[in-house]
DNA sequence: AGCACGCCGACT
DNA sequence: GTCGGCGTGCTC
């Protein structure tokens, strides 16, 4: 047989017709491509990009074709069934499958997957003639009165987007400061260049707001995007984006996959969100998407955020990225509110201490609002016997099972679905010690009941929110005044505008900043940061009060003093001397089995095996337990990998992805954590 | 991912 | 004696 080796691809010279065979990357967690034989009739039309159903071993697949060569190294090739679609999909979308499948280790063809919806294979020919982009949208900028920061924001960053290569700009801006403003400026200006404007925002709960200011600015050039729409609307909103109809694109996380033509501008709102990344295979984060897709449309990135990242921080430092500051609010009083910490070591109360009562009753009285924070639902965090020690805990996840009060007393598992009704009496000893320690939400609710017998008190999280209203429901009654005091989750801290609250209370500031993970400090100066930002919105200045037991940490304090870039400061410090994020890049590899001895034994051993083929160029940690060490009856072991760029890394994680490994054990790779948990 | 083949426990 | 557990390996 002619098996010739070769790996030579089509080049212009060549008859297409000689082109006989197909490497096809199929949507399965295997690191290989496939050979086809292009039967006779579609020599010369099959184009890389184009899918295809092919048969693999008793089953048929779909994949996409990504080159066509002459021979093949393989005896006898499988013919490719069928094509679906009659276009392929674009260079551009290619190359950045084969981007994200190198940047967050997942296989071509399952990278292709999610950038490709399913249901494109059939949906090309009804497609109406492309119309540049921008053409839908005349209505004119209401007169803005800007203010002398948002007009040097806008200046540098209309220069960048005029520059033939825009640098990545940071718009550190404060709450209120008017960065909505200013990136609406920017997608007109966008849109006047005949290029497309793209708005990612980190949670889809966000998007009724933009969606009447965007549509009401840019009429029906404007599409939102997410990945819980139905899929008649993402499919229009797929086939406008790619045909250029659609000019302005908001949405989540994968919105940055979109099939854009030509685009301008990509603004990341909120930029630090966790929620950016995504938690399952492709785990890619979507201000790297963002950055990748710009570079290759010479399209000008915007981070936007009151508290950015500390890798965004650090490279606007270090001159990477451009950066604009907005240090003052346009609206409400213009002053921040006075943050102060209460230290809940002196106080005798464990919940809600005698300074936060005071100021919230101080507030009612005078017919204002207040909302406070609760780093957890559910009514106390521990269930334990006094008499002999025992702590509810799940039996599958090993954690601390949280009790809930709504109807009969339950105890929860925060991480799976297992829930029991309270035990009388001690499973351990008998005796009747069991006692509640720490507060959710609902003990909060209930304590300020009892402390403010008047008090009209709503409570919002998601036990509140899956039982009866909307969150849009709670958030009208609220603003109406039906309710002095709102308690819920940090699901409160984004977005909402309250002009009557003028005090904000975080019960446990400090809940956050004991997880064991690298960002946790960070994390907590940006969750306080932003819940100070709720208060003092409207005429009258705002009051913020943090109760903590650890009143002399760096991140209380910056977050106190409202010094978001001081932190940053000391953060950066701290991680330079540790070694991690933005000084070294991490990779993640976590082990998980039912079986606790060889899941620890496979991470061993992996860790063995990274050690001998990287030594030298990779720190390989660990492994070692996770924090949490058991989920859903799967115990897991992690190994950090260290190393000083993405760069450095890339080569060996692209070889340890080829590794074969024991399917006792389920092996996760993330590149570029979000956390360590 | 799925699906086939292969070697050890409690049952029609 | 078998049905079936999932560990291992393969798919052009």
């Amino acid at each position: 047989m002619r098996e010739v080796i070769s790996s030579q691809t089509c080049s212009a010279s060549e008859l297409p017709e000689a082109l006989s065979v197909a490497e096809v990357a199929l949507p399965i967690p295997v690191f290989k491509s496939f050979h086809y034989l292009i039967p006779e009739q579609w020599r010369g039309v099959l184009r890389p990009g184009h899918r295809v159903r092919v048969p693999f071993g008793s089953r048929s697949l779909c994949g996409w074709v990504f080159s066509l060569h002459r021979e093949s190294p393989w005896g006898r090739l499988k013919p490719i069934a069928e094509i679906l679609g009659e276009l392929p999909c674009s260079e551009d979308l290619l190359g950045l499958a084969s981007w994200l499948s190198r940047r967050a280790a997942c296989p071509l063809g399952e990278a292709l997957r999610s950038l490709v919806p399913s249901f494109l294979s059939f949906s090309h020919r009804e497609s109406s003639p492309p119309e540049p982009p921008g053409e839908a949208t005349h209505c004119p900028e209401s007169p803005v009165c800007w203010t002398e920061e948002q007009r040097q924001a806008v200046s540098v960053l209309e220069s960048e987007l005029d520059s033939p290569a825009p640098r990545p700009t940071l718009l550190y801006g404060v709450t209120a400061s008017g960065k909505t403003e200013v990136y609406l400026h920017l997608i007109q200006k966008a849109l006047g260049m005949r290029r497309q404007a793209l708005l990612l925002l980190p949670e889809i709960s966000l998007t009724p707001q933009f969606q009447e200011t965007l549509s009401r600015r840019f009429g029906t050039g404007v599409a939102l995007w997410h990945s819980r729409m139905p899929a008649t609307a993402r499919r229009r909103v797929w086939q406008g984006v790619a045909e250029g109809r659609l000019a302005v694109v908001f949405g989540a996380r994968s919105a940055v996959l979109l099939p854009f033509r030509n685009l301008g501008l990509a603004i990341l709102d909120e930029e630090q969100e966790g929620a950016y990344k995504q938690d399952q295979k492709p785990r890619y984060h979507a201000r790297d998407a963002a950055l990748k897709r710009a570079a290759d449309h010479r399209a000008l990135v915007v981070l936007g955020s009151a508290t950015p990242s500390l890798e965004t921080y650090f490279l606007a430092q270090n001159g990477s990225y451009r950066i604009c500051r907005m240090s003052r609010r346009v609206s409400g009083s213009g002053f921040f509110p006075q943050v102060r910490a209460v230290d809940m070591r002196r106080e005798k109360n464990r919940v809600l201490s005698a300074s936060l009562l005071e100021a919230l009753s101080e507030t009612l009285a005078r017919g204002e609002q207040a909302i406070l924070f609760v780093n957890r639902r559910g009514y106390s965090s521990v269930h334990l016997c006094r008499l002999c020690g025992w702590v509810a805990k799940c039996p599958r996840c090993g954690v601390s099972l949280v009790v809930h009060r709504q109807g009969a007393p339950q105890l929860r598992c925060h991480h799976c679905i297992y829930r029991i009704r309270v035990p009388e009496s001690c499973p351990q000893c008998k005796g009747r010690g069991l006692a509640f320690l720490g507060g959710g939400t609902q003990k909060i609710v209930a304590e300020i009941g009892a402390a403010l017998p008047q008090a009209r008190i709503l409570r919002m999280d998601r036990d509140a929110l899956s039982r009866h209203s909307s969150p849009q429901g709670l958030y009208q009654e609220f603003k109406d005044q039906k309710a002095q005091i709102l308690v819920g989750t940090q699901m409160l801290a984004k977005g909402f505008h309250f002009p009557q609250v003028t005090l904000v209370g975080v019960a446990d500031a400090d809940t956050a900043l004991r997880l064991p993970d690298f960002r946790s400090a960070e994390r907590t100066v940006q969750l306080l940061t932003q819940v100070a930002g709720r208060a003092g919105r409207g005429e009258r200045p705002g009051k913020v009060l943090l109760q903590t037991y650890d009143p002399d940490h760096y991140a209380l304090k910056a977050a106190a003093a409202g010094d978001y870039s001081a932190f940053c400061e000391e953060e950066l410090r701290i991680r330079r001397q540790l070694g991690y994020p933005p000084f070294m890049f991490l990779v993640r590899v976590l082990v998980s089995g039912k079986n606790q001895a060889r899941a620890e034994a496979e991470a061993e051993k992996l860790a063995q095996r990274l050690r001998e083929r990287a030594a030298g160029s990779l720190q390989v940690l660990g492994p070692a337990p996770a924090a949490y060490a058991r989920l859903r009856s799967r115990y897991r072991f992690h190994l950090l990998l260290k190393g000083p760029s993405w760069e450095k890394v890339e080569p060996y994680l692209e070889e340890f992805s080829r590794w074969s490994l024991p399917s006792s054990v389920r092996v996760t790779v993330d590149v570029d954590p979000q956390d360590l948990l």
